[in-house]
RNA sequence: GCGGGUGUUGCUUAAUGGUAAAGCUCCAGCCUUCCAAGCUGGUUACGCGGGUUCGAUUCCCGCCACCCGCUCCA
Protein backbone atom coordinates (compact mmCIF):
# COMPACT_ATOMS: atom_id res chain seq x y z
CA UNK A 1 0.00 0.00 0.00
CA UNK A 2 1.24 3.74 -0.77
CA UNK A 3 0.97 4.73 2.88
CA UNK A 4 -1.25 3.75 5.49
CA UNK A 5 -4.85 4.34 5.14
CA UNK A 6 -4.27 5.85 1.65
CA UNK A 7 -4.85 2.90 -0.85
CA UNK A 8 -8.82 3.09 -2.06
CA UNK A 9 -9.92 -0.48 -2.50
CA UNK A 10 -11.79 1.34 -6.05
CA UNK A 11 -8.31 1.65 -7.19
CA UNK A 12 -7.18 -1.70 -6.42
CA UNK A 13 -10.28 -3.33 -8.06
CA UNK A 14 -9.59 -1.08 -11.21
CA UNK A 15 -6.08 -2.47 -11.10
CA UNK A 16 -7.49 -6.32 -10.65
CA UNK A 17 -9.87 -5.56 -13.24
CA UNK A 18 -7.29 -3.79 -15.65
CA UNK A 19 -4.80 -6.72 -15.18
CA UNK A 20 -6.81 -9.75 -14.74
CA UNK A 21 -6.71 -10.42 -11.17
CA UNK A 22 -10.12 -10.19 -10.47
CA UNK A 23 -13.33 -10.11 -12.62
CA UNK A 24 -17.22 -9.40 -10.92
CA UNK A 25 -19.03 -12.82 -11.26
CA UNK A 26 -21.21 -13.07 -14.25
CA UNK A 27 -20.36 -9.46 -15.58
CA UNK A 28 -21.75 -9.23 -18.91
CA UNK A 29 -25.49 -10.04 -16.56
CA UNK A 30 -24.94 -7.36 -14.44
CA UNK A 31 -23.27 -9.12 -11.62
CA UNK A 32 -24.32 -10.99 -8.82
CA UNK A 33 -23.53 -9.95 -4.65
CA UNK A 34 -20.93 -11.53 -2.82
CA UNK A 35 -19.54 -13.49 -5.49
CA UNK A 36 -16.11 -12.78 -7.66
CA UNK A 37 -14.31 -14.37 -10.46
CA UNK A 38 -10.36 -14.45 -10.48
CA UNK A 39 -8.87 -13.64 -14.02
CA UNK A 40 -5.50 -15.28 -15.28
CA UNK A 41 -3.29 -13.82 -12.85
CA UNK A 42 -5.64 -13.47 -9.87
CA UNK A 43 -5.53 -17.41 -10.43
CA UNK A 44 -2.15 -17.89 -10.41
CA UNK A 45 -1.90 -15.93 -7.33
CA UNK A 46 -4.19 -18.18 -5.56
CA UNK A 47 -2.67 -21.13 -6.81
CA UNK A 48 0.57 -19.92 -5.44
CA UNK A 49 -1.31 -19.01 -1.62
CA UNK A 50 -2.73 -22.30 -2.30
CA UNK A 51 0.89 -24.50 -2.98
CA UNK A 52 2.66 -22.26 -0.22
CA UNK A 53 -0.03 -23.35 2.23
CA UNK A 54 -0.06 -26.93 1.58
CA UNK A 55 4.11 -26.82 1.35
CA UNK A 56 4.63 -25.55 4.70
CA UNK A 57 1.41 -27.22 6.56
CA UNK A 58 1.14 -30.15 4.82
CA UNK A 59 4.13 -31.55 2.34
CA UNK A 60 7.32 -30.47 4.98
CA UNK A 61 6.04 -32.14 7.93
CA UNK A 62 5.66 -35.52 8.81
CA UNK A 63 2.85 -35.13 11.02
CA UNK A 64 0.39 -33.64 8.84
CA UNK A 65 -1.33 -35.17 5.66
CA UNK A 66 -3.89 -33.73 3.70
CA UNK A 67 -7.43 -34.67 2.37
CA UNK A 68 -9.76 -33.76 -0.38
CA UNK A 69 -13.73 -34.03 0.90
CA UNK A 70 -16.64 -33.76 -1.22
CA UNK A 71 -18.70 -30.08 -0.80
CA UNK A 72 -21.87 -31.69 -0.07
CA UNK A 73 -22.26 -33.96 2.90
CA UNK A 74 -24.50 -36.13 4.79
CA UNK A 75 -27.03 -33.91 6.16
CA UNK A 76 -26.63 -34.92 9.52
CA UNK A 77 -23.41 -33.92 9.49
CA UNK A 78 -24.50 -30.08 9.71
CA UNK A 79 -27.00 -31.47 12.66
CA UNK A 80 -23.63 -32.83 14.83
CA UNK A 81 -21.08 -29.39 13.91
CA UNK A 82 -24.47 -27.35 15.20
CA UNK A 83 -24.71 -25.73 11.90
CA UNK A 84 -28.43 -26.35 11.58
CA UNK A 85 -29.41 -25.06 14.85
CA UNK A 86 -26.36 -23.01 15.69
CA UNK A 87 -25.68 -21.31 12.40
CA UNK A 88 -28.09 -18.52 12.10
CA UNK A 89 -28.63 -15.33 13.82
CA UNK A 90 -31.80 -14.48 15.29
CA UNK A 91 -32.45 -10.94 13.82
CA UNK A 92 -35.53 -8.67 14.89
CA UNK A 93 -36.66 -5.46 12.37
CA UNK A 94 -37.84 -2.31 13.56
CA UNK A 95 -41.23 -1.46 12.45
CA UNK A 96 -41.07 2.29 12.76
CA UNK A 97 -37.58 3.34 12.03
CA UNK A 98 -36.74 -0.46 9.93
CA UNK A 99 -33.27 -0.85 11.60
CA UNK A 100 -32.61 -4.65 12.49
CA UNK A 101 -30.69 -5.87 15.41
CA UNK A 102 -29.58 -9.40 16.60
CA UNK A 103 -32.52 -10.85 18.97
CA UNK A 104 -29.79 -12.15 21.25
CA UNK A 105 -27.96 -8.75 21.44
CA UNK A 106 -31.15 -6.52 21.61
CA UNK A 107 -32.06 -8.88 24.72
CA UNK A 108 -29.29 -8.97 26.43
CA UNK A 109 -28.41 -5.41 26.43
CA UNK A 110 -31.98 -4.84 27.87
CA UNK A 111 -31.07 -6.85 30.88
CA UNK A 112 -33.30 -9.83 29.63
CA UNK A 113 -32.86 -12.88 28.00
CA UNK A 114 -34.22 -14.66 24.10
CA UNK A 115 -36.87 -17.30 24.74
CA UNK A 116 -36.11 -20.09 22.64
CA UNK A 117 -38.68 -22.10 21.85
CA UNK A 118 -39.25 -26.01 19.52
CA UNK A 119 -39.48 -23.71 16.32
CA UNK A 120 -37.49 -21.04 16.99
CA UNK A 121 -37.23 -17.60 19.38
CA UNK A 122 -39.53 -15.20 20.72
CA UNK A 123 -39.01 -11.79 22.22
CA UNK A 124 -39.44 -11.70 25.54
CA UNK A 125 -41.88 -8.54 26.67
CA UNK A 126 -40.97 -5.03 27.02
CA UNK A 127 -38.08 -5.41 24.69
CA UNK A 128 -38.18 -1.96 22.70
CA UNK A 129 -35.72 -0.01 19.28
CA UNK A 130 -32.31 1.22 21.39
CA UNK A 131 -32.65 3.97 18.23
CA UNK A 132 -36.23 5.10 18.26
CA UNK A 133 -37.79 3.20 21.38
CA UNK A 134 -40.59 2.14 19.39
CA UNK A 135 -41.81 -1.30 21.03
CA UNK A 136 -43.18 -2.29 17.33
CA UNK A 137 -40.33 -4.83 16.42
CA UNK A 138 -41.07 -7.87 14.28
CA UNK A 139 -40.92 -11.65 15.43
CA UNK A 140 -37.44 -12.96 15.32
CA UNK A 141 -36.24 -14.57 12.51
CA UNK A 142 -33.67 -17.10 11.54
CA UNK A 143 -31.55 -16.31 8.52
CA UNK A 144 -29.53 -19.72 7.95
CA UNK A 145 -26.52 -19.20 6.39
CA UNK A 146 -25.77 -22.12 4.86
CA UNK A 147 -26.92 -22.66 1.07
CA UNK A 148 -29.27 -25.27 0.52
CA UNK A 149 -30.07 -27.65 -2.58
CA UNK A 150 -31.65 -30.96 -2.97
CA UNK A 151 -30.23 -34.36 -4.29
CA UNK A 152 -31.58 -36.56 -6.57
CA UNK A 153 -35.14 -35.66 -8.66
CA UNK A 154 -37.18 -35.66 -5.91
CA UNK A 155 -37.15 -32.18 -4.13
CA UNK A 156 -38.57 -32.24 -0.38
CA UNK A 157 -37.58 -31.93 2.92
CA UNK A 158 -36.08 -36.28 2.39
CA UNK A 159 -33.62 -34.69 -0.17
CA UNK A 160 -32.49 -31.27 0.88
CA UNK A 161 -28.49 -31.20 1.65
CA UNK A 162 -26.06 -28.15 2.21
CA UNK A 163 -23.19 -26.87 0.43
CA UNK A 164 -20.73 -26.88 3.36
CA UNK A 165 -19.80 -23.84 5.35
CA UNK A 166 -16.62 -24.96 6.18
CA UNK A 167 -14.15 -27.55 4.97
CA UNK A 168 -13.59 -28.40 8.42
CA UNK A 169 -16.08 -31.14 9.08
CA UNK A 170 -14.97 -33.42 5.68
CA UNK A 171 -11.87 -33.77 8.36
CA UNK A 172 -13.83 -34.85 11.51
CA UNK A 173 -15.36 -37.14 9.82
CA UNK A 174 -12.81 -38.59 7.61
CA UNK A 175 -10.94 -38.42 11.02
CA UNK A 176 -11.23 -42.84 11.64
CA UNK A 177 -9.88 -43.60 7.56
CA UNK A 178 -7.59 -41.23 7.74
CA UNK A 179 -6.06 -42.80 11.54
CA UNK A 180 -6.68 -46.39 9.41
CA UNK A 181 -4.71 -45.70 6.54
CA UNK A 182 -2.16 -42.74 6.95
CA UNK A 183 0.47 -44.84 9.74
CA UNK A 184 0.46 -41.44 12.12
CA UNK A 185 0.21 -41.36 15.33
CA UNK A 186 -0.95 -38.46 17.77
CA UNK A 187 -0.08 -35.43 17.51
CA UNK A 188 -0.75 -35.49 13.91
CA UNK A 189 -3.21 -32.99 11.83
CA UNK A 190 -5.30 -33.17 8.83
CA UNK A 191 -5.35 -30.54 5.98
CA UNK A 192 -7.78 -29.37 4.01
CA UNK A 193 -8.28 -26.86 0.86
CA UNK A 194 -11.39 -26.28 -0.54
CA UNK A 195 -14.69 -24.11 -1.36
CA UNK A 196 -16.68 -22.97 1.26
CA UNK A 197 -20.13 -21.16 0.54
CA UNK A 198 -22.26 -19.16 3.61
CA UNK A 199 -25.21 -17.15 2.55
CA UNK A 200 -23.35 -13.36 3.99
CA UNK A 201 -26.57 -10.96 4.83
CA UNK A 202 -24.35 -8.59 3.96
CA UNK A 203 -21.13 -9.48 1.61
CA UNK A 204 -18.71 -6.14 1.54
CA UNK A 205 -15.39 -4.75 1.48
CA UNK A 206 -14.47 -6.42 -2.27
CA UNK A 207 -13.91 -9.74 -1.82
CA UNK A 208 -13.43 -10.16 1.96
CA UNK A 209 -16.66 -11.23 2.55
CA UNK A 210 -18.00 -13.26 0.02
CA UNK A 211 -20.85 -15.88 -0.58
CA UNK A 212 -18.65 -18.48 -1.76
CA UNK A 213 -14.79 -18.68 -0.74
CA UNK A 214 -11.58 -20.92 -0.38
CA UNK A 215 -10.53 -22.27 2.77
CA UNK A 216 -7.21 -23.92 4.23
CA UNK A 217 -7.77 -25.91 7.41
CA UNK A 218 -6.20 -27.84 9.11
CA UNK A 219 -7.71 -29.89 12.20
CA UNK A 220 -4.10 -30.68 14.37
CA UNK A 221 -4.87 -33.59 16.68
CA UNK A 222 -3.04 -33.80 20.29
CA UNK A 223 -3.85 -35.52 23.57
CA UNK A 224 -6.29 -33.78 26.03
CA UNK A 225 -4.43 -31.85 28.41
CA UNK A 226 -1.85 -30.41 26.15
CA UNK A 227 -4.09 -27.97 24.33
CA UNK A 228 -2.59 -24.57 25.50
CA UNK A 229 1.43 -25.74 24.20
CA UNK A 230 0.33 -26.43 20.86
CA UNK A 231 -2.57 -23.87 20.48
CA UNK A 232 0.65 -21.24 21.12
CA UNK A 233 3.11 -23.72 19.04
CA UNK A 234 0.15 -22.85 15.83
CA UNK A 235 -0.15 -19.61 16.17
CA UNK A 236 3.25 -18.74 16.27
CA UNK A 237 3.88 -21.07 13.17
CA UNK A 238 1.02 -19.36 11.41
CA UNK A 239 2.15 -15.86 11.88
CA UNK A 240 5.91 -16.57 11.14
CA UNK A 241 3.86 -17.96 7.34
CA UNK A 242 2.42 -14.98 6.72
CA UNK A 243 5.82 -12.96 6.42
CA UNK A 244 7.17 -15.72 4.75
CA UNK A 245 4.78 -15.29 1.88
CA UNK A 246 5.83 -11.23 2.04
CA UNK A 247 2.87 -9.86 4.58
CA UNK A 248 5.13 -7.20 6.78
CA UNK A 249 4.71 -8.31 10.65
CA UNK A 250 3.94 -4.98 11.29
CA UNK A 251 0.62 -5.41 9.10
CA UNK A 252 -0.10 -8.18 11.05
CA UNK A 253 -1.76 -8.72 14.12
CA UNK A 254 -2.85 -11.22 17.07
CA UNK A 255 -6.57 -11.17 18.10
CA UNK A 256 -6.41 -13.07 21.52
CA UNK A 257 -10.25 -13.86 21.77
CA UNK A 258 -11.40 -13.61 26.12
CA UNK A 259 -12.31 -16.46 27.52
CA UNK A 260 -15.93 -15.29 27.99
CA UNK A 261 -16.56 -14.63 24.28
CA UNK A 262 -14.78 -18.29 23.58
CA UNK A 263 -17.78 -21.01 22.42
CA UNK A 264 -18.53 -23.41 25.54
CA UNK A 265 -15.96 -25.89 24.37
CA UNK A 266 -13.33 -24.04 23.27
CA UNK A 267 -10.22 -23.17 25.48
CA UNK A 268 -8.85 -20.56 23.06
CA UNK A 269 -8.78 -18.92 20.10
CA UNK A 270 -6.50 -16.40 18.47
CA UNK A 271 -6.96 -14.57 14.97
CA UNK A 272 -4.78 -13.67 12.78
CA UNK A 273 -4.85 -10.09 11.97
CA UNK A 274 -4.23 -7.81 8.89
CA UNK A 275 -4.18 -3.83 8.30
CA UNK A 276 -6.42 -3.81 5.48
CA UNK A 277 -7.47 -0.41 3.80
CA UNK A 278 -10.75 -0.70 5.31
CA UNK A 279 -9.55 -1.60 8.73
CA UNK A 280 -8.04 -4.60 10.92
CA UNK A 281 -9.60 -7.71 9.42
CA UNK A 282 -8.82 -11.43 10.01
CA UNK A 283 -7.31 -13.51 7.97
CA UNK A 284 -7.20 -16.80 9.90
CA UNK A 285 -8.68 -17.77 13.25
CA UNK A 286 -6.50 -20.29 15.26
CA UNK A 287 -9.32 -22.24 17.93
CA UNK A 288 -8.44 -25.04 20.67
CA UNK A 289 -11.66 -26.61 20.03
CA UNK A 290 -11.40 -29.34 22.65
CA UNK A 291 -13.29 -32.76 21.82
CA UNK A 292 -16.07 -30.87 20.76
CA UNK A 293 -16.13 -31.78 17.08
CA UNK A 294 -15.42 -35.66 17.05
CA UNK A 295 -18.11 -36.37 20.26
CA UNK A 296 -20.52 -34.60 18.34
CA UNK A 297 -20.12 -37.02 15.13
CA UNK A 298 -19.71 -40.03 17.43
CA UNK A 299 -22.62 -39.09 19.12
CA UNK A 300 -25.16 -38.51 16.21
CA UNK A 301 -23.15 -41.30 14.01
CA UNK A 302 -23.12 -43.88 16.30
CA UNK A 303 -19.43 -44.48 15.45
CA UNK A 304 -16.50 -44.22 18.48
CA UNK A 305 -14.08 -41.93 17.33
CA UNK A 306 -11.41 -42.41 19.47
CA UNK A 307 -7.74 -43.22 19.80
CA UNK A 308 -5.73 -45.96 21.61
CA UNK A 309 -2.31 -44.63 21.95
CA UNK A 310 -0.02 -48.13 22.64
CA UNK A 311 2.38 -46.56 24.08
CA UNK A 312 0.20 -45.45 27.80
CA UNK A 313 -2.47 -48.14 26.76
CA UNK A 314 -4.97 -44.89 26.70
CA UNK A 315 -8.31 -44.57 24.72
CA UNK A 316 -9.67 -41.06 24.67
CA UNK A 317 -10.91 -38.85 22.01
CA UNK A 318 -8.35 -36.75 21.33
CA UNK A 319 -8.78 -32.83 21.16
CA UNK A 320 -7.71 -30.28 18.15
CA UNK A 321 -5.94 -27.60 17.30
CA UNK A 322 -7.96 -25.93 14.31
CA UNK A 323 -5.86 -22.98 12.57
CA UNK A 324 -8.40 -21.67 9.50
CA UNK A 325 -7.61 -19.62 7.11
CA UNK A 326 -9.48 -17.99 3.99
CA UNK A 327 -7.33 -17.75 1.02
CA UNK A 328 -9.40 -14.78 -1.00
CA UNK A 329 -8.25 -13.36 2.18
CA UNK A 330 -5.06 -13.80 1.79
CA UNK A 331 -5.58 -13.04 -1.94
CA UNK A 332 -6.96 -9.40 -1.14
CA UNK A 333 -4.44 -8.78 1.64
CA UNK A 334 -1.44 -9.47 -0.49
CA UNK A 335 -3.02 -7.59 -3.65
CA UNK A 336 -3.23 -4.59 -0.90
CA UNK A 337 -0.36 -4.81 0.68
CA UNK A 338 2.00 -5.00 -2.84
CA UNK A 339 -0.34 -2.16 -4.47
CA UNK A 340 2.30 0.93 -4.81
CA UNK A 341 2.57 3.87 -7.21
CA UNK A 342 5.66 5.71 -7.94
CA UNK A 343 6.82 8.19 -9.77
CA UNK A 344 10.14 7.32 -11.56
CA UNK A 345 12.78 9.23 -13.60
CA UNK A 346 11.63 9.25 -17.32
CA UNK A 347 13.30 8.30 -20.23
CA UNK A 348 17.06 6.62 -20.53
CA UNK A 349 17.97 6.32 -17.30
CA UNK A 350 20.53 3.48 -15.89
CA UNK A 351 20.76 4.67 -12.67
CA UNK A 352 17.08 2.35 -12.06
CA UNK A 353 14.82 3.70 -9.41
CA UNK A 354 17.77 5.45 -7.60
CA UNK A 355 15.30 8.36 -8.20
CA UNK A 356 11.69 6.89 -7.64
CA UNK A 357 9.79 8.39 -5.14
CA UNK A 358 6.75 7.13 -3.66
CA UNK A 359 3.94 8.98 -5.42
CA UNK A 360 1.60 11.31 -2.93
CA UNK A 361 -1.96 10.77 -4.13
CA UNK A 362 -3.69 13.86 -5.93
CA UNK A 363 -0.36 15.61 -6.37
CA UNK A 364 0.96 16.83 -9.60
CA UNK A 365 3.91 14.45 -11.04
CA UNK A 366 7.01 16.00 -10.57
CA UNK A 367 9.23 17.27 -13.92
CA UNK A 368 11.55 14.76 -15.63
CA UNK A 369 9.33 12.10 -13.56
CA UNK A 370 6.05 9.92 -14.84
CA UNK A 371 4.10 7.50 -12.73
CA UNK A 372 4.16 3.61 -12.56
CA UNK A 373 1.94 1.56 -10.60
CA UNK A 374 4.00 -1.98 -8.96
CA UNK A 375 2.82 -4.90 -7.47
CA UNK A 376 5.43 -5.76 -5.21
CA UNK A 377 4.63 -9.61 -4.68
CA UNK A 378 6.92 -11.53 -2.94
CA UNK A 379 8.37 -14.08 -5.26
CA UNK A 380 6.61 -17.00 -3.24
CA UNK A 381 3.10 -16.29 -4.46
CA UNK A 382 3.98 -13.52 -7.94
CA UNK A 383 1.87 -14.64 -10.17
CA UNK A 384 4.29 -14.60 -13.08
CA UNK A 385 8.29 -14.97 -12.33
CA UNK A 386 9.96 -14.42 -14.65
CA UNK A 387 9.04 -12.27 -18.45
CA UNK A 388 11.27 -12.71 -21.43
CA UNK A 389 11.52 -10.35 -24.09
CA UNK A 390 13.52 -9.78 -27.34
CA UNK A 391 14.98 -6.35 -27.33
CA UNK A 392 13.53 -5.59 -30.88
CA UNK A 393 10.61 -7.82 -32.31
CA UNK A 394 12.12 -7.48 -36.20
CA UNK A 395 15.08 -8.87 -35.39
CA UNK A 396 14.42 -12.54 -35.99
CA UNK A 397 17.39 -13.50 -34.22
CA UNK A 398 16.92 -11.86 -31.36
CA UNK A 399 13.19 -13.43 -31.02
CA UNK A 400 14.20 -17.01 -31.40
CA UNK A 401 17.04 -16.71 -28.95
CA UNK A 402 14.82 -15.67 -26.47
CA UNK A 403 12.24 -17.56 -27.23
CA UNK A 404 14.47 -20.72 -26.76
CA UNK A 405 15.30 -18.93 -23.32
CA UNK A 406 11.66 -18.99 -22.33
CA UNK A 407 11.03 -22.33 -23.10
CA UNK A 408 13.73 -23.26 -21.09
CA UNK A 409 12.75 -21.06 -17.95
CA UNK A 410 9.07 -22.00 -18.21
CA UNK A 411 9.90 -25.65 -17.59
CA UNK A 412 10.05 -24.73 -13.96
CA UNK A 413 8.66 -21.48 -13.61
CA UNK A 414 5.21 -19.29 -14.33
CA UNK A 415 6.80 -17.26 -17.60
CA UNK A 416 5.27 -14.51 -19.50
CA UNK A 417 6.24 -13.90 -23.51
CA UNK A 418 6.28 -10.38 -24.81
CA UNK A 419 7.48 -9.17 -28.26
CA UNK A 420 5.02 -6.68 -28.56
CA UNK A 421 5.60 -2.46 -28.00
CA UNK A 422 9.31 -0.87 -26.71
CA UNK A 423 10.95 -2.42 -24.63
CA UNK A 424 10.29 -0.11 -21.49
CA UNK A 425 6.21 -0.58 -22.23
CA UNK A 426 6.88 -4.41 -21.57
CA UNK A 427 8.59 -3.77 -18.56
CA UNK A 428 6.04 -1.61 -17.21
CA UNK A 429 3.48 -4.11 -17.91
CA UNK A 430 5.20 -6.54 -15.81
CA UNK A 431 5.45 -4.21 -13.09
CA UNK A 432 1.63 -3.94 -12.73
CA UNK A 433 1.94 -7.75 -12.87
CA UNK A 434 4.24 -7.98 -10.08
CA UNK A 435 6.65 -10.11 -12.40
CA UNK A 436 9.79 -10.04 -10.11
CA UNK A 437 12.35 -9.96 -12.81
CA UNK A 438 11.94 -9.82 -16.87
CA UNK A 439 14.91 -11.06 -18.75
CA UNK A 440 15.97 -9.50 -22.10
CA UNK A 441 17.97 -10.51 -25.09
CA UNK A 442 19.56 -8.19 -26.84
CA UNK A 443 22.68 -8.13 -29.36
CA UNK A 444 25.22 -9.43 -27.03
CA UNK A 445 23.61 -12.31 -26.30
CA UNK A 446 23.77 -13.19 -29.50
CA UNK A 447 27.98 -12.74 -29.36
CA UNK A 448 28.67 -13.42 -25.76
CA UNK A 449 25.41 -15.50 -24.91
CA UNK A 450 24.69 -13.03 -22.10
CA UNK A 451 21.39 -11.78 -21.12
CA UNK A 452 20.32 -9.28 -18.95
CA UNK A 453 17.90 -9.82 -15.80
CA UNK A 454 15.98 -6.49 -14.54
CA UNK A 455 14.49 -6.46 -10.85
CA UNK A 456 11.12 -4.88 -10.52
CA UNK A 457 12.01 -3.62 -7.29
CA UNK A 458 14.79 -1.61 -8.06
CA UNK A 459 14.58 -1.27 -11.78
CA UNK A 460 17.93 -2.39 -11.56
CA UNK A 461 19.76 -4.57 -14.66
CA UNK A 462 22.27 -6.68 -14.30
CA UNK A 463 23.83 -8.65 -17.03
CA UNK A 464 24.47 -12.61 -16.74
CA UNK A 465 25.34 -15.69 -18.65
CA UNK A 466 22.30 -17.40 -20.00
CA UNK A 467 24.17 -20.34 -18.59
CA UNK A 468 23.62 -19.08 -15.00
CA UNK A 469 20.29 -18.07 -15.88
CA UNK A 470 18.53 -20.76 -13.81
CA UNK A 471 20.88 -21.06 -11.23
CA UNK A 472 19.90 -17.44 -10.62
CA UNK A 473 16.41 -17.76 -10.78
CA UNK A 474 16.16 -20.73 -8.78
CA UNK A 475 18.03 -19.06 -5.99
CA UNK A 476 15.95 -15.46 -6.13
CA UNK A 477 12.61 -16.75 -6.42
CA UNK A 478 12.54 -18.77 -3.50
C1' G B 1 -31.78 -5.21 5.48
C1' C B 2 -32.00 0.57 5.95
C1' G B 3 -30.21 5.49 4.20
C1' G B 4 -27.12 8.16 0.66
C1' G B 5 -24.24 8.09 -3.92
C1' U B 6 -22.59 6.10 -8.68
C1' G B 7 -23.35 3.43 -13.47
C1' U B 8 -21.08 6.13 -21.43
C1' U B 9 -15.30 1.26 -24.64
C1' G B 10 -10.09 -1.87 -20.49
C1' C B 11 -9.21 3.29 -18.05
C1' U B 12 -10.12 8.77 -17.71
C1' U B 13 -13.44 12.19 -19.50
C1' A B 14 -17.07 14.53 -23.41
C1' A B 15 -21.55 15.48 -26.02
C1' U B 16 -26.70 14.60 -27.16
C1' G B 17 -34.69 13.55 -27.22
C1' G B 18 -32.37 12.15 -33.93
C1' U B 19 -25.13 8.64 -37.00
C1' A B 20 -22.17 8.66 -29.30
C1' A B 21 -16.37 12.03 -29.44
C1' A B 22 -11.32 12.33 -27.57
C1' G B 23 -6.82 10.90 -24.91
C1' C B 24 -4.48 6.75 -22.80
C1' U B 25 -4.59 1.31 -22.95
C1' C B 26 -5.14 -2.95 -26.11
C1' C B 27 -4.48 -5.43 -31.13
C1' A B 28 -2.04 -5.48 -36.21
C1' G B 29 1.76 -3.45 -39.43
C1' C B 30 6.16 -0.33 -40.03
C1' C B 31 10.07 1.49 -37.18
C1' U B 32 12.96 1.13 -32.73
C1' U B 33 20.14 -1.42 -29.60
C1' C B 34 16.90 -1.32 -22.47
C1' C B 35 12.28 1.72 -18.83
C1' A B 36 4.82 3.69 -20.96
C1' A B 37 9.06 6.98 -28.08
C1' G B 38 7.09 7.70 -33.30
C1' C B 39 3.90 6.70 -37.80
C1' U B 40 -0.41 4.03 -40.06
C1' G B 41 -4.62 1.18 -39.32
C1' G B 42 -8.08 -1.48 -36.12
C1' U B 43 -11.40 -3.80 -32.08
C1' U B 44 -14.32 -2.31 -28.05
C1' A B 45 -19.36 1.47 -24.59
C1' C B 46 -24.55 4.18 -23.07
C1' G B 47 -25.61 -1.89 -16.39
C1' C B 48 -30.57 -4.64 -17.25
C1' G B 49 -35.95 -4.44 -18.12
C1' G B 50 -40.27 -1.75 -18.79
C1' G B 51 -42.93 3.03 -19.83
C1' U B 52 -43.61 7.93 -22.39
C1' U B 53 -42.25 9.27 -27.58
C1' C B 54 -42.28 8.93 -34.64
C1' G B 55 -37.54 8.22 -32.17
C1' A B 56 -34.69 7.38 -25.28
C1' U B 57 -27.85 6.89 -23.57
C1' U B 58 -30.68 11.43 -22.35
C1' C B 59 -37.28 11.95 -19.33
C1' C B 60 -40.17 8.45 -15.87
C1' C B 61 -40.66 3.60 -13.18
C1' G B 62 -38.64 -1.00 -11.61
C1' C B 63 -34.45 -4.13 -11.04
C1' C B 64 -29.16 -5.24 -10.77
C1' A B 65 -24.18 -4.17 -9.47
C1' C B 66 -20.58 -1.24 -7.05
C1' C B 67 -19.07 2.62 -3.34
C1' C B 68 -19.96 5.28 1.55
C1' G B 69 -22.52 5.20 6.37
C1' C B 70 -25.56 2.13 9.70
C1' U B 71 -26.36 -3.00 10.67
C1' C B 72 -23.99 -7.72 10.51
C1' C B 73 -19.27 -10.27 11.01
C1' A B 74 -21.29 -16.70 11.74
Amino acid sequence: MTEAGTLKLDVLAALCKRRGFIFPNSEIYGGINGFWDYGPLGSELKRNIREAWWQDVVRRRDDVVGIDTAIIMHPKVWEASGHVAGFADPMVDCKSCKKRYRADNLCEDQGQELVRTDTGFVLPAGISCPACGSKDLTEPRAFNLMFESNTGPVKDDSSRVYLRPETAQGIFVQFDNVLATARQKIPFGIAQVGKAFRNEINPRNYTFRSREFEQMELEFFIKPGTDTEWHKYWVEERLKWYTSIGLPSSSLHLDVHPKEKLAHYASACTDVMYDFPFGRQELEGIAARGCFDLTQHAKFSGKPLNYFDQETNENFVPHVIEPSAGVDRIALALLCNAYREEWVPKGKDDSGSAGAILAEPGKPVPEAHEPRTVMRFHPRVAPVKVAVFPLLKNKPELVAKARGIFEDLRTDWSCFWDVTGAIGRRYRRQDEAGTPYCVTVDFDTLSADTVTVRDRDSMKQERIAVSELHDLMRERLR
